[in-house]
DNA sequence: TATCATAATCAAAACGTTTCAAATTGTCAA
DNA sequence: TTGACAATTTGAAACGTTTTGATTATGATA
């Protein structure tokens, strides 16, 4: 009925409370054969410590939490199921947070997460930035470790691990020009994240890098990074005329596009050429395989989880921006090996 | 720095702490006027109680545990989401866990939850059934409300929410029946769970009312409801014959079969129609939208939290089964209206 | 043998709550 | 004025840990 507790393990051990405690936890200052005692009764009795007794005294939780924008698109289903396994592996839990975006969400997730006493907090930024990151201020002022994960905001110091921000555009870009585009438009979800900054300037390179002509309205800046923002912009941009291309800031917005330039009877790649970011699963299963920008969400969640427990272990260098490789999926959106995938 | 605890609040009230924590908490017996001044000065102090602390003496963690099977599927997103924001606004947390449909992690995960005390549990039941069920066994002698959502095991007594099992698959087969085809084979994962057996037998019924002939074969069972499983189901049927019409278990084995019904070259709905189960989000925007059937998600999780609630508060009625009415929508890959949504 | 350092163990305090029996206050009838 | 009773409030115990200062045992040193 009731959980075996250390005292129980204590008195079948025949040993002082404290003692058992230490042995459990491995602190030195106990006698290694006492200590096998202790664990062979603990473990015979199934005894679990409990959480919450535990932080009491200690004030660690064993917690981590993480954010991220929204849950039902795959590609954060993919970081939450890494980021858990990796804390589970060290013996953390994991309380998750959804922040659908919205500044004021995350706010809120971060005075749970305080209130949690949470040892470290992982977070995917929202795109609706508002200059008030205080917040984040707040975790710090209490020394609780913090990581960004697949982009940061330039006004928090905190690490991040993220995919090289400009050289996935770049190369798409690159790829776009190499085949012969040449009005190639942008469609991001607001500039303030470093993460749409970064990607643009990668665009921006790759005109440059081959002398070719770029206008400022070819970035479209939009609300948040969603399908229905995808198809909209897209709306307006065929008003003003057909592109040779449409990149997007990731593949839910390219989908939003591609809807929308069908139902405007442009064939694709055709007419114009598509490209997302994040390479979502079964997108290689639409009538047109989607181009996109695969990211390595394993390891940066690996990183992410090594870069928390660093600064839980000792509060030590900030800020540390950790970026990797991404990797450029030609596919039949933007003329690519048709079918391929 | 450190919090300010009930203490602090009792301090600066005047009062004393059993005083402060009792208007803390609604109890009855404290003078009214007290109650408000205590409640003012916790306002002001942002006193917040201490989660761990309270469960010591109350036992009450105000935590739920969620089990889901695959989170980069969306429709487990979307549980997911709706759910917490269903505790969240009961000041419950959620605690999730990924079984990825494997009985043992399920069983590591409801020891977690055990250890973690949660004050109840709603799992989605793993695919891979074993007759070993023992550790939902654990919940219920320590009279831990448990709720299942989507399907439950017909071994465990407890309440579970989902949809009409066997309408949604009685419907889509009438559907096709009346549209003209007859060999209509059915790709299910595991027939252990009820999910899997009710919705066979709605595929029967359909049959049986018009007098249809139906063969046993016709009935295809894989390990589980994933795209890899559906594919390779899908290149078996092929070798025995072209069947009119796949049905599969969930639409992302139904992807599994459109996409190895196009490498063998026949058309969808051409050849062979194809529905699934679910309703994905973008599953409209495929070359050939999928047939499918909407589950009422955002219901079926505000009435399996209403459910584990009634339990949490009155260990009260078991084994309730909560039946919701599907959707069935017709698109394109079994013939419907082409292109549409 | 007496003294001291070291290693192992113990006992008690502390953490922030809730709970509950006991004490206090106030009110009203006799 | 005195009880009696109800309404409030109090104070302390309890929850299951960790931590720490004190104690004991062990063996080495003088």
């Amino acid at each position: 009925m009731a959980s075996t507790t250390i005292k129980d393990v204590a008195a079948a051990a025949g040993v002082s409370v404290g003692t058992a405690s230490m042995a459990l936890n491995s602190k030195k200052g106990v006698n290694e054969e006492t200590r096998k005692r202790v664990l062979a009764v603990a473990d015979e009795l199934g005894y679990r410590p409990n959480k919450y007794a535990r932080y009491l005294t200690s004030k660690r939780t064993n917690t981590v939490g993480l954010i991220v924008t929204d849950i039902t698109n795959p590609f954060f289903g993919l970081i939450i199921d890494f980021i858990q396994q990796d804390l589970e592996a060290r013996g953390y839990d994991l309380v998750l947070g959804i922040s659908a975006g919205s500044i004021t969400k995350e706010r809120k997730l971060i005075e749970k997460f305080i209130n949690l006493h949470v040892d470290g907090v992982i977070t995917v930024p929202s795109h609706k930035q508002s200059a008030d990151v205080r917040h984040f201020a707040e975790l710090q002022k209490r020394a609780i470790p913090l990581c960004f994960i697949t982009t940061y905001y330039s006004e928090v110091d905190a690490p991040c691990v993220m995919t090289d921000l400009s050289s996935g555009s770049y190369d798409l870009t690159r790829h776009l020009l190499e085949t012969g585009h040449r009005s190639i438009l942008y469609i991001v979800a607001s500039l303030a994240l470093p993460l749409a900054r970064l990607r643009v300037e990668g665009y921006r390179a790759a005109f440059l890098e081959r002398g070719l002509p770029m206008e400022a309205d070819w970035i479209v800046v939009v609300d948040e990074p969603s399908f229905e923002c995808g198809y909209q912009a897209t709306g307006r941009i065929l008003e003003r005329g057909k592109p040779d291309a449409i990149l997007a800031m990731n593949d839910v917005m390219a989908l939003g596009a591609l809807k929308r330039i069908k139902e405007s009877g442009y064939g694709v790649p055709g007419d114009i050429s598509v490209a997302g970011y994040d390479d979502l699963l079964y997108t290689t299963l639409l009538e047109t395989p989607l181009t996109t920008v695969r990211q390595p969400v394993e390891e940066m969640c690996r990183r992410a989880v090594e870069s928390l427990f660093a600064h839980i272990q000792d509060y030590g260098q900030l800020n540390e921006k950790i970026f990797l490789p991404p990797k450029l999926l030609i596919r039949a959106s933007t003329g690519g090996e048709r079918g391929q995938g």
